[in-house]
DNA sequence: CGGGATATTGATTGATTTCAATGTGAGTGG
DNA sequence: CCACTCACATTGAAATCAATCAATATCCCG
């Protein structure tokens, strides 16, 4: 039904890491994916794992975007991050997801075996080291998270989210938005309607400005990082 | 203004260890701190030590409880964890702490350098091995704690933290809240009044019964796992 | 130029917060 | 031993914010 294009790990994947990893890559981590990883291409809304599979795989993004979610067995849904390129998402486990894994947008990733990299990491302590920061710093994340889930009214929600993908992209004053409104709205613990009514709102503030649905100017950064207390 | 009383890591601490590692203790982290830590008692509601403080030090509860949180610049709290005996904290940083860590009620921690777990790490396979499983652990609380923020009412709220601190005391049937209403209402994301009326509330229902404040039973577990989702 | 999915807007409801008052319990000093 | 006090907890009434229900509107794609 939806397409996954994959090309096993390979000479030419090999090569191409012989060349990146002294451009781009500063971590073993990094490097092992580019020299031991399979290439994957994935459809917008393709599942690439789900919660409670055995976590064979361990991904990398590297082009598009993705989303992490659980259910709650009403069918609510909680998302909890978007991978863009350069993320790695599948390490947070022991033997199986604890999480469901999908596209937001059309998306190429690269993946390796799990165990390639337990392997690796008990022969190689940057590797090790590596992991362990890898999960710190997801960690950090998942706190902040946290944070914007408990204590934050709305409006406060929607300027944090819009700060966060600024930061993320290169260009911050522009922010393109590959998800939808109830890809927010589930980000953020709010319903749909929640999420427009806040966006309509902060641009009748001049906080913001909607050229379109998914694009989203920042005016006026200052007041959004006040509202992000 | 509280007392802090400090133990160094001695001979002392050394001997306990070499007849601890060998009964209690299965991995390298929880060794290092009985070969390496030092003793620390703290008053309830006593600092060990504030978000944005250099992160010289890892710790492991030995009695009592811990909470960590962070403050919003108007006041708003929100607790992260409640760690009780055998549980580390202080290890999700890089070079500064990310939450405050203050004592919930009276309670004795170990202590150890943390220059001296990452120095270990280094050596020691098993033990980087320890601190990314750690890492982990951590991360399915934070993911789970998510969860529960994000899109759950405050009765499940209250289900789901009463079901987590019967699983984590040997008596399950009844517990005892080591923290006030309003500990639990900065964990839950709720207010004390909520907090204080959702008891009440799952009193009238039969699922709980409250024979003083800071001590629970539960009646109809089942009850409250339905309210958990 | 449809047509379905996605997004916005409006009206109403409802859960939780807020404001306010009362109750309870543990520790202290008379 | 009791009264007092202070911190903590409960309860009530009103207000508020976001959810829900419902109707358009817009966008993208064939």
């Amino acid at each position: 039904m939806l397409k996954q294009d994959i090309v096993l790990g390979s000479s030419r994947a090999a090569v191409a890491g012989a060349i990146l990893s002294r451009t781009v890559e500063r971590n073993g981590l990094g490097e092992a994916f580019v020299l031991m990883g399979a290439r994957l291409n994935v459809e917008r809304n393709a599942e690439i794992y789900g919660e409670g599979e055995p976590a064979e795989y361990v991904y990398r993004v590297v082009r598009g975007v993705v989303r992490t979610y659980k259910l709650l067995s009403d069918g609510r849904r909680q998302i909890s991050a978007f991978l863009i390129p350069g993320d790695f998402f599948g390490l947070d486990c022991d033997d199986e997801y604890r999480f469901t894994a999908e596209a937001v947008t059309d998306a190429t990733l690269t993946f390796v075996k799990r165990s390639a990299l337990t392997g690796l990491a008990r022969r190689d302590g940057e590797v090790a080291n590596d992991l362990w920061r890898m999960a710190r710093g997801e960690l950090h994340r998942a706190h902040d998270h946290m944070l914007l889930l408990g204590r934050k009214s709305a409006q406060e929600r929607i300027a944090a989210f819009l700060l966060e993908m600024a930061e993320r992209a290169e260009e911050t004053d522009t922010v393109e938005l590959p998800m939808s409104r109830l890809d927010i709205a589930d980000y953020l613990g709010l319903t749909i309607e929640t999420v427009s009514r806040t966006f309509t709102h902060l641009e009748n503030a001049a906080a913001i400005e909607l050229p379109s649905t998914r694009r989203v100017r920042l005016c006026n950064k200052a007041a959004l990082a006040r509202l992000n207390a």
